[in-house]
Order: C-alpha cells, then sequence, then structure tokens
RNA sequence: GCCGGGGUGGCGGAACUGGCAGACGCACAGGACUUAAAAUCCUGGGUCCCGCAAGGGGCGUGCGGGUUCGAUUCCCGCCCCCGGCACCA
C-alpha cells in the first residue's frame, strides 16, 4: 500500500517536466497543431485563485489536445507595462522594472508549482526591449500606411500635482492623489485609425461561431453602426448647418436644429448676435457641465435660442436654431435636426421652451387604432409607421421609403446617405513612463520624422525618480529627449509620450509564435502554422478593448503581408470569476486565496480538480474550502483504487478484451467506454469541465462498485466472485483504470503521472494516447424502458436493448401495473420514442 | 430604455436533439470497522399524503397561459436577478 503524498507528487513531476522539456514543441508541418491559449497576465504579484482558474483551463484543454495527438502550442507571458508599477514607484520609490521584473518571477514560480504545461522556453514579457521593438515596429508599419496619425485632443490634468492623469486615476471626477477636481487640457496626440477598419470588424464578427454571442454582440454595439444621411440645412448668410439622422422620413417633422455646444458655427452664431459676451457665456456654462455626466445623459436638458433660422430642405421653411447642452459633439456632425413628436429627447425640448411639434407618422395602418395627435400625446412615437403630412412621401411607409428619399436628397442636392460609427479612433499616447517610447522626432526643419527601422528599438531609458509631477516622465530625461533628425541630422527632439498597454497585447499571440524573432515581429512561416488560436480564454473583461484591438491589429498585419488571416482567434471561452464571501478576490478586501496556501495543504492536483469540478468555466463561482476537501478525497478514492489493482493488472502484457465476459465485467466496459465517449465530448466540444470529472467520479464509483468495499475501505474481491485469475476481469479492469488515468490527466497530471507508470507503463504520459471510445462495447443488452400512461411513469420493464417495438408493447399492456392503470379505459394510442420510452395515451 | 445571460433540493450544480427531473459533489443523517475517535467503506434523502412495512398516490424546475402522448427544454404574457451599452440623433 502507497501513500498518497500530493506534495511530493508534484515536486517530482514538475522536475521532470522541466528537465525533460516536456512541453516545448517545435513547427512540425506533418502534425496537426493546436495553439492554446490563455490571457497573459499583468504581473501584480501574486496570482490568486480567480486568476489561476484560466490557467487551469487552459492546460486541461492543452493536456488533453497533446493525448490526442495534437503538436500543442501553449505558451505563456506577461502584460508587464504599465501604470500600476509606476504608481507604486510614486508611492515607494521601487524602480518599475524591479518590481515588475521581481513580480513576474513570484508568479511564474505560481504557475510552475500547479503543473500548468506551459512552453517556458517561448516566455515573452512586454517591458524588454526586444518585444517592444516590435511595437515600434508596428507603429511605424501604421504610421506609414496612414493608420497612425497626430492630432489635438483632451487628456485629465490635475491643476494641483501639475500632470496628466489616466482614465483609472480620475476618481469621481477627482486626482487619485490630492482630490482636486480634474479639469481637460487638449495635447497633440497620437491615434490609430481602427475607424478605417470599423466595417471589417463588424463583417468579421459573423465569422466568429466559436466565440460566446454576449462577446459578439458587445462588440458590434461597441462598434455601433448607424445609416442614415447628412442632410444640409442652409443658413441665411453662414454655412450651412450640416445634420447625421437615421430617421430621414421624420424630416418633414423637423420643426428646429440642435447644436452642440462645441459646434463650429456657435462661435460665429455670438460674434454676430446683439450681445456676444452674455451669447458666450451661457455657450460657456454648457461647456463646463461635468464632461462624465454629460457623456451619460446625466444632466438637466437645457438649450437657448441662437435667434437665427435655417431652412428645412425638404419643407423649405424656416426652423429656428437652438444651442443644446445635450447634443454630442463628437457624435455625426454635432448638429441634429429635430423631430419633437418622434423624438423623446426632442419631444421633452420642445414641450420645456415651448417650441413647434408636427406630428408626421402614424404607426398604424389598420383601423382601430387612434392616430396619435400633438394635443393628446405625452410622450413622443418613435416607432416606423405610416408617413403623414410629408408631401409626396404621405401614406408612404417608413422603413421602406427610408431609400428613396435618401436617393431623393442625394439628387436634389440636398444631402448624401452616410454611415456614422459609435467606434473612436484609438488614442493611443500616454503621458506615463513604464510604457513603449513612440518611435517619432520632432524636427524643426523636418516636422515629424519617423524613427528609422535600423534604429529600433527606441529604449526607455531608466529614470531613477517618480514624482507624479510635470508632464511625461520621459521629459525630464534630456538624453532622451535631444536626437538628431534622421532626415537632416540637425537637433531634434523626440516624442515623450509612451503607448497605451494595450497596444502591447494587440499583438502578443502572434510573438510566441517565434519570440526569438531579432528582425521581425515574428518569421510568417510560423505564424502561417500555428495561428489562429484554436483555444483562448480570459475574462469577460477584456470581451470589448482587447479583443477588438486584437482583431484590428491581426487585419493590418494581414495587409502589411505578414499573415494571411483576418481572425485571430478562433474559438474563445470567458471565465467567470471567483468569489470570496460574495465578493470579487482583492487584496484591498482581504478576501483572496492564495493558491500556494491550497497546494501546501492538498496539492496542486487537488486544487487543480476542485476549481474544474465546482462549476462551468464561463460561470462566477464562489470559493468553498470544503469543495476542495472534497476533490481531494476522490484523488485519494483514486490512488487506493489503482494502488490496490496495480499488481494484478500492470506488466502483463496486451490481453484480449473479448466479449466472453460476465455480466459484471461487460458492465465495467461498458462503464469505461460510456466514460471515454462523455469525457472527451465534454472536454473537447462542450467545454463542459466540470460535468467531464463528474463522469470521472462515475466511473470511479462504478470500479468501487465491481471491487466490493471491505475492511479499511480497501477494494477487495472482486463481485464476481470467482478470484482475479480471470482474464476477463484483468483486461476489463486494465482497460477501466488505465483509461481512468488517462482521463483524469488533465486535471491531474501528477498524480496520473505516477499512477501511469504504477499500472505498469515506462513511457510517461507524454508518450501516451487517449483512449477510443468503442461504441460496440458501450451498447447496453439490457435496457429499463419507462412506460407512460397520460405522461407519466407508470412502469419500468427491463428487455434486451434489440426488443421490437411490437413486443416491447405486447409486454408493456401485460405489465400489471399498466393493466391497473388503463383498466376500463380506452387506449387512444401508443407511442414508441426513441430512449426508448413507451407512452400510452387512455381516455 | 436597449441588448445579452440567468431563475432547478439545505448548497454548488446535472439533464446532449421535446422523452425517467435532481447525475456528480458538498453539507447532513444512519450503519459497518474501532475500546473510542478520526479516516475509510456502505446506505439514505425534493416535498406532502396514505401505510407497521414493502409499497402506493398527489404536487414539484420563478409566476400565469399555450402547443404536445409527453415541456426544465418550444411559443405567448408577466416577475425577479446578473452582466454590457446607454442623450449615438
Amino acid at each position: 500500500m502507497t501513500e498518497y503524498s500530493p506534495q511530493a507528487l508534484d515536486k517530482k513531476w514538475q522536475e521532470q517536466w522541466t528537465s525533460g522539456r516536456a512541453f516545448e514543441v517545435t513547427e512540425d508541418s506533418a502534425r496537426p497543431k493546436y495553439y492554446c491559449l490563455e490571457m497573459f497576465a499583468y504581473p501584480s504579484g501574486h496570482a490568486h485563485v480567480g486568476h489561476v482558474r484560466n490557467y487551469i483551463i487552459g492546460d486541461v484543454m492543452a493536456r488533453t489536445k497533446r493525448l490526442r495527438g495534437f503538436n500543442v502550442l501553449h505558451p505563456f507571458g506577461w502584460d508587464a507595462f504599465g501604470l500600476p508599477a509606476e504608481n507604486a514607484a510614486i508611492k515607494t520609490g521601487t524602480h518599475p522594472e524591479t518590481s515588475t521584473l521581481g513580480n513576474i518571477s513570484h508568479m511564474k514560480g505560481q504557475l510552475q508549482r500547479l503543473g500548468i504545461s506551459y512552453a517556458w522556453d517561448r516566455e515573452i514579457a512586454t517591458c524588454l526591449p526586444e518585444y517592444y521593438k516590435f511595437n515600434q515596429w508596428i507603429f511605424l508599419k501604421m504610421f506609414e500606411r496612414g493608420l497612425a496619425y497626430r492630432r489635438r485632443s483632451s487628456v485629465n490634468w490635475c491643476p494641483s500635482c501639475n500632470t496628466v492623469l489616466a482614465n483609472e486615476q480620475v476618481v469621481d471626477g477627482a486626482c487619485w492623489r490630492c482630490g482636486t477636481m480634474v479639469v481637460t487640457r487638449d495635447l497633440e496626440q497620437w491615434f490609430f485609425r481602427i475607424t478605417a477598419y470599423a466595417d471589417a470588424l463588424l463583417e468579421g464578427l459573423t465569422t466568429l461561431t466559436d466565440w460566446p454571442e454576449k462577446v459578439v454582440v458587445m462588440q458590434r454595439n461597441w462598434i455601433g453602426r448607424s445609416e442614415g444621411a447628412r442632410l444640409s440645412f442652409p443658413v441665411a448668410g453662414g454655412d450651412p448647418i450640416e445634420v447625421f439622422t437615421t430617421r430621414i422620413d421624420t424630416i418633414y417633422g423637423a420643426t428646429f436644429v440642435l447644436l452642440a455646444p462645441e459646434h463650429r458655427s456657435v462661435e460665429r452664431f455670438a460674434a454676430e448676435s446683439p450681445d456676444p459676451a452674455a451669447f458666450r457665456e451661457r455657450v460657456r456654462t454648457f461647456r463646463a457641465l461635468d464632461r462624465h455626466a454629460r457623456l451619460t445623459g446625466d444632466i438637466v436638458k437645457e438649450g437657448f435660442d441662437t435667434g437665427r433660422k435655417a431652412i428645412n430642405p425638404f419643407t423649405g421653411e424656416d426652423v429656428p436654431i437652438w444651442i443644446a447642452n445635450f447634443v454630442l459633439a463628437e457624435y455625426g456632425t454635432g448638429a441634429i435636426m429635430a423631430v419633437p413628436a418622434h423624438d423623446q429627447r426632442d419631444f421633452e425640448f420642445a414641450r420645456k421652451y415651448g417650441l413647434p411639434i408636427r406630428v408626421v407618422v402614424q404607426s398604424g395602418v389598420q383601423t382601430g387604432v387612434t392616430p396619435i395627435s400633438v394635443e393628446t400625446m405625452t410622450e413622443a412615437s418613435a416607432n416606423y409607421g405610416r408617413l403623414v403630412d410629408s408631401a409626396q412621401y404621405t401614406g408612404e411607409q417608413a422603413p421602406a421609403v427610408l431609400t428613396r428619399m435618401i436617393r431623393d436628397a442625394e439628387s436634389r442636392g440636398l444631402g448624401t446617405g452616410e454611415i456614422q460609427y459609435r467606434l473612436k479612433d484609438w488614442g493611443i499616447s500616454r503621458q506615463r513612463y513604464w510604457g513603449t517610447p513612440i518611435p517619432i522626432i520632432y524636427c524643426e526643419k523636418d516636422g515629424v520624422v519617423p524613427v528609422p527601422y535600423d534604429q529600433l528599438p527606441v529604449a526607455l531609458p531608466r529614470v531613477t525618480t517618480f514624482t507624479g509631477r510635470g508632464d511625461s516622465p520621459l521629459a525630464q530625461v534630456p538624453e532622451f529627449v535631444n536626437a538628431i533628425c534622421p532626415t537632416c541630422g540637425g537637433p531634434a527632439r523626440r516624442e515623450t509620450d509612451t503607448m497605451d498597454t494595450f497596444v502591447d497585447s494587440s499583438w502578443y499571440f502572434l510573438r510566441f509564435c517565434d519570440p526569438g524573432n531579432a528582425g521581425l515581429p515574428f518569421d510568417p512561416a510560423n505564424a502561417a502554422y500555428w495561428m489562429p488560436v484554436d483555444f483562448y480564454s480570459g475574462g469577460v473583461e477584456h470581451a470589448i478593448l482587447h479583443l477588438l484591438y486584437s482583431r484590428f491589429f491581426t487585419r493590418v498585419l494581414h495587409d502589411v503581408g505578414l499573415i494571411e488571416f483576418d481572425e485571430p482567434f478562433k474559438r474563445l471561452l470567458t471565465q467567470g470569476m471567483v468569489l470570496k464571501e460574495g465578493a470579487v478576490m482583492s487584496k484591498s478586501k482581504g478576501n483572496v486565496v492564495d493558491p500556494d496556501d491550497m497546494l501546501a495543504k492538498y496539492g496542486a492536483d487537488a486544487l487543480r480538480l476542485y476549481v474544474m469540478f465546482v462549476a462551468p468555466p464561463e460561470k462566477e463561482v464562489e470559493w468553498s474550502d470544503a469543495g476542495l476537501e472534497g476533490s481531494f478525497r476522490f484523488l485519494v478514492r483514486v490512488w487506493r483504487l489503482v494502488d490496490h489493482w496495480a499488481e494484478t493488472i500492470g506488466g502483463k502484457g496486451v490481453l484480449a478484451c473479448g466479449d466472453d465476459g460476465n455480466d459484471a465485467e461487460r458492465g465495467v466496459r461498458r462503464k469505461t467506454h460510456e466514460t471515454i465517449r462523455r469525457v472527451t465530448a465534454d472536454i473537447e466540444e462542450r467545454m463542459h469541465l466540470n460535468t467531464a470529472v463528474s463522469s470521472l467520479m462515475e466511473l470511479v464509483n462504478a470500479l468501487y462498485a465491481f471491487s466490493e468495499g471491505t475492511v479499511h475501505g480497501t477494494p477487495g474481491r472482486h463481485a464476481a466472485g470467482e478470484g482475479v485469475d480471470r482474464p476477463q476481469t484483468v483486461s476489463a479492469l486494465r482497460e477501466a483504470i488505465g483509461a481512468l488515468v488517462l482521463m483524469l490527466s488533465p486535471f491531474a497530471p501528477h498524480a496520473a503521472e505516477e499512477m501511469w507508470q504504477m499500472i505498469g507503463n515506462s513511457g510517461g504520459l507524454a508518450q501516451a494516447t487517449w483512449p477510443t471510445f468503442d461504441p460496440a462495447v458501450a451498447r447496453a443488452d439490457v435496457v429499463v424502458v419507462p412506460v407512460q400512461i397520460n405522461g407519466k411513469v407508470r412502469a419500468r420493464l427491463t428487455v434486451p436493448s434489440d426488443i421490437p417495438e411490437d413486443q416491447l408493447r405486447e409486454l408493456a399492456l401485460a405489465d400489471a401495473a399498466v393493466i391497473a392503470h388503463i383498466a376500463g379505459k380506452t387506449i387512444l394510442k401508443v407511442v414508441f420514442a426513441k430512449g426508448p420510452l413507451l407512452s400510452i395515451v387512455v381516455r
């Protein structure tokens, strides 16, 4: 009897995997590849069980696929740039590089102690020059293609600290350090023109059939495509007001025009007004409204009349031009045509200021629906319907008429069809230190000059003092700022902003294909072999930005000619969080479960198994010590079973697994193959890792029942009572236990390796193959058929599985319980359903 | 408001294509082993009613309807919870 001592097994096998480079792979076109990836980690210091759940999910997938014969790439790396390390430096003085590299080292140890099967030879960290060099390389490619450009844009500015703040450093509109209210300030910043790919990214979503519907929908909404028209409202003595509308069918009800306070005509109207100072003051109060509140609509809708008129291009009428605080400058043209009868915001605005309302759409064409009228309506009616009071369009149906009206507007020169997106270009400039320097030089003579490729990387200089004050920290390093213009050789200065860390994570999955490449981000041949990622898992918090940016980069790199595919992630799993006491684990709440504490008590396998068993991977779960204990007990149970039979079934060579076993032996074989079928499908197809584990538990229970428990819980004599020298018993057990160990190995790899040896295999799991399901063995010879009478089960018949339908029917009607229930009634019909199941309908 | 996902025992969850609701585990109870305990093994359990018992019957997957021989599953109408987006014209 050997004890199950998980800590010793963890150590033993982890050392073997490391020294044997068990999970390192090379490109091999002769073998089918499988790229299994978990979102890489921000090195915060310690991984808690919530983080670790994701790595275990990926590891179960990777280990299963290896046994299934795939060449599996399962790499890991570190999203190592970012604000927290810089914030820590401001507070404690520890250099971001020091803390980051220290954190990486600790977290890597944690993952290794869990036995996650990573190809550590491909490890990457984005803060190293060999990685961020290619952030710069890609930036330059984007710059060449007009996809990286510079324009003025506003940032959060703390007037007290005299510094730019990241959005995360703004808490309820105030500075995170000093509490001063944050103001906005305009700076020249770099943008990636993601909007150029808006349609492609939207279109690509339809191909992502193995992504959660939820994520696809979130991305679609984020891109926010709206089809409509841009219409021109002429203004006497000036430029016309351009508006964007998706409801050109309501144009005959457009009774006024609203401008955003930032609209470019506003200043001219102010200047031309009787009291420009008062006019400007009112505009200023609108613009000064809390930015956040304005964007979320958390403000009272207000406006004022400019005194000017525009001409509704369809009706030819004069309509007043107002300025309204709720009109967004960033969307559309910053001006809207107001149709109060058919838009709730316009309706409220019109009622508040006594502006005219005109009904031009009636929702019902059928009689019996009361038409709406200006006198009685209490809210706008935004539905499509039949047009009224709309000149030649009266009587037409919307939305059918939209295309024709847009075409008419175009032919009459009143406007054009237009598509608007909610998606904005991606601002990547960060006035921070711990990030990738933007490879641009500013020369008085030559202007904006990209750093030549042969001068990459633009290395991040070592800043030693972090004050959190002033502009970009790099601006304080003269050796960095002062540069030579690559074009004219004259004095120039470097861009001192760094890139958003989302740039780093937008292509790291490609770097894993060829992490050592010094000349290119990756060798196209390697990427062609490994990509796309077959299985990608991570937190749903990345459903929009990271995944959208990665899709964008993939398309850009496709257009640059490095890759031939345009979607990076074939199958996506968004894993649920692990809660403790109903809350997300966090250091500040003090509810963190450290995996290392669990390892000390139960070993890696029990922790892995528990986290997979507790719920489906997508679901949020509540951590439970008792649940972990239960998984540990299961492993002990498996261990004892294997240990007990090891000598009997091991080292006997291959035995015939014929059909000549007795009922108990055939039952074991049937259960074994049924389990193979279920576990394989649960892992590979359904990703229901929890039910895969429960199927294995059922198999173990069945093997215990077969072995008939005796003294001290040791499985003893087997139920057949004929001694273990029966070859049929030995071969059935050999098959069952072998399959059990193999299928358990993705979840509990350390114990599985050991048990695999205990039952007489010399090669280790790396040489093993996943068991094969045999439907002939799994087929039952007898089945229990439920008999329903009027939908309720009244009897169960045990019959041969291949019984003909009419015989089953006869047996059922002869059954005592069935007779009792149908006595004195008429049989209306008998339904025979696959299952099998018999349903008798009586009256 | 719009979009997405949910609501099943004391708890986590299972039920694959409309076919035996509650697999598997946790917690609990009883038994075996033990001087005893722990550990282990076995057994039990949705709920109500009838019965000493074996057993039998009613109800039961958020609520109300519907389709069907049969509904956790499909349809209609509600309620509640979680997540995302939200003055996007």
